[in-house]
DNA sequence: AATATAACGTACGTATACTGACGATATGAA
DNA sequence: TTCATATCGTCAGTATACGTACGTTATATT
């Protein structure tokens, strides 16, 4: 007689499986408490940083918000194309754009602020506090901890 | 004299940024033991599916691996293309298009069994034994509380 | 039986996300 | 100084992911 192995378990017992599911709800949650701004969590992660950086060059832009090079550009340029940001060239170092935000970036960068922190909240609402604490205190570890991987890789080899 | 509360939180400090970033993380995982496949979790999970629950039609196919009916649309054509997954027209409902797995990729399952645990091992890996389960107790409950968001609407409205 | 409603698959548009390649520019070592 | 190497921004290609809308087909209501 023979025992039916589980051996690579059910799909919603996989972490990548369960992680994919959590992206999506907290992109949903965002877009719901963010409609009115019609800006995406990576937009949002973007202007912030151009915002508490002001200067960087793509790249370093890039690396702050966790996306690559080419991602980064086009999301720029959606931005930019829509006022809320700015990118000029440097001058000692003509390969490179500096990214900061415009006025109108700033403006909209305060109105989204609870809309986006609800919707940060809403994405553990439903733990008790104690495990909300638990879940983030893990997570944060996690990806300290295997940072280098899906990202671009900054120095070519 | 004023203290500079950072009402936002760092990007770091924010469950949509880290789960967006272990979701990137996953994939890197992923490509990198799986490589050899040219197959991605996504395209994995509906194998996975349409090998236990042959027959399901694409919605019922997209209702199970958490994707919309034109993104499972999408990766099943492309599945197909490639001979691992086949589409029938169902008898009895003419609206229907039944997706079961070929044998070619019931192979490639196997095949890539041992692989793909490796990488959602992996995924987890940096936390010690207890941790794990911990922080995946914690994610099946945060999914299964809000399952609903971020899947394509099953009901029109 | 006629009709409204709903579900299925699909197509289009948009957004993230990454790889690989490219030309332009900077910087290191010979 | 020359030359190899590395980095910057960009482009092309591919893959998820979703909203919306559409024609086709089922089902429920009247």
């Amino acid at each position: 007689m023979t025992i039916e192995l589980d051996i690579a378990g059910a799909l919603a017992e996989r972490p990548g499986f369960l992680i994919r599911r959590m992206h999506q709800i907290h992109l949903a949650l965002f877009a719901e408490e963010c409609a009115a701004f019609d800006i995406t969590p990576v937009q949002y992660s973007i202007m912030t940083v151009a915002d508490s950086q002001p200067g960087l060059d793509q790249a370093q832009l890039a690396y702050e918000v966790g996306v690559d090079r080419a991602t980064l550009a086009n999301v720029v340029a959606r931005l930019e194309t829509k006022g809320l940001l700015r990118r000029r060239p440097s001058v000692s170092d003509k390969r490179v754009k500096l990214v900061s935000l415009s006025s109108r970036g700033a403006a909209l960068l305060e109105k989204m602020l609870l809309p986006v922190q609800r919707a940060h909240d809403r994405t553990i609402a439903a733990l008790p506090p104690k495990d909300r604490e638990t879940f983030m205190a893990l997570l944060m570890r996690l990806v300290n901890a295997e940072n280098d991987y899906g990202r671009a890789p900054l120095k070519l080899g």
